[in-house]
DNA sequence: TAAAACAATGACCACCCAGTCATAAATAGT
DNA sequence: ACTATTTATGACTGGGTGGTCATTGTTTTA
């Protein structure tokens, strides 16, 4: 999706590059987003861009393949069999979405932004893609659990992926609600959204959430 | 939000106006739907428009209180007291909002589309308005009902309600991961999302997702 | 029928955009 | 040192945008 002279590039000059476009993507929608803009902050030349991607879109699809595969390095990290139960190894998973938040602060907004009613329906299909992805792992997972009997196995498996696959974007909705401007804020500073000192909340929520799935899910003993 | 000049208009006029606006913000994000193409397609001048609204803003914010209101007066004539269980009412209200989308199919699918993903950060603030306060009345009738002994007293009130008002979005996820295209079709069409002769499957959808839910918000006997 | 109120018009402004291309600069290869 | 390849440039195209405003048509009122 980039051509071999953006990768041929020296990393510096390519991350400046990847890091004003994430920011760009993150702060206006997919039609809005202005290469224009993003070229003249960095005083590059219109042309330059057009040695590098073919055009805006090729741009956004790589910007989304990166951020999409530096998340899933981190999530991967965490292994089922070191935890005893599927809630202990979600709560871990969280922790370690936080660790990508903390390190790559750009690309975990421009995931936020597009998850969350910021894209656009011409970028919609490559969202609807990935969430298709993530779908299907989560049922993975949930059909394991199933399978070695710690849920109950007359669940029906879509709807409990999807409830848990939202719970993510529904525990930011929350966070989002009981304090709005200070995300929008971190958002437009390019600040991480979620790792600020202040986890208890975060983890709070996530218990509470887990607290009602659980109910759900989880085979009556 | 519109001026008395389109107000006063006739009905006919007002409505073929309306009806190209809703399917302009249905099809583009706030940012890229254009009135100059509306105005074009409805051979209307530009200054025409600017009698009749503000600004781009005004329309699109009158657009959502006029989609909004009409939902708001299907599922408004639901009342709690006929219908034995939660579970029962709610699923009437799923009934009526199939009614709001049989009738309006513009306004739902323009709900649709602010709803899921569709829209832009310019206009953000205004769906997370709409958003808070549905989820305050949805936190009201979750509160009755752990009044009412019917749900466990000891849920955590924000998430379960925010599950419940997500299961709406997370039932459209179901149907258009199941059927994408023909979704999409529809709204190009602007046809009903929904009432399509086979809402059998939106039904066995809706149980799936009450199962669950109730499973973990029902008082346990 | 004259006047006052209202409604419709479209040329025009200033601005922005994605994308092109011929040229110039820089680097690599010999 | 000279060539060949790669990279950078920015004026330009053709098109779009939201919004303005002086003017013309059309109703209502008196």
């Amino acid at each position: 999706m980039a051509k071999p002279t953006f990768l041929k590039l020296p990393k510096e000059r390519q991350q400046r590059f990847m890091d004003r476009a994430l920011r760009e993507f993150t702060l206006h929608s997919y039609d809005d987003a202005s290469i224009t803009s993003i070229l003249k902050d960095l005083g590059m030349a219109k042309g330059s861009f057009y040695q590098y991607f073919d055009n805006k879109r090729a741009l956004f699809d790589y910007l989304t393949k990166q951020v999409f595969d530096t998340k899933y390095q981190y999530v991967n990290e965490v292994k089922r069999e070191n935890y005893d139960s599927f809630w202990e190894y979600s709560r871990a998973m969280y922790e370690y979405g936080l660790g990508f938040d903390r390190d790559h602060p750009l690309k975990s907004n421009f995931a936020y932004c597009i998850a969350e009613n910021m894209d656009s329906p011409t970028v919609r299909e490559t969202y609807v893609n990935w969430q298709k992805q993530g779908l299907e792992t989560i049922k993975g997972l949930v059909k394991k659990e199933i399978d070695a009997g710690n849920f109950r196995d007359d669940i029906p498996l879509d709807s409990a992926a999807l409830f848990f696959m939202n719970m993510g974007k529904q525990i930011l909705d929350q966070l989002r609600m009981t304090n709005l401007k200070d995300f929008q804020e971190r958002i437009k500073a390019g600040r991480p959204l979620l790792v600020d000192g202040n986890e208890d909340l975060l983890f709070n929520l996530i218990d509470q959430n887990f607290k009602l799935l659980s109910a759900a899910l989880d085979k009556k003993q």
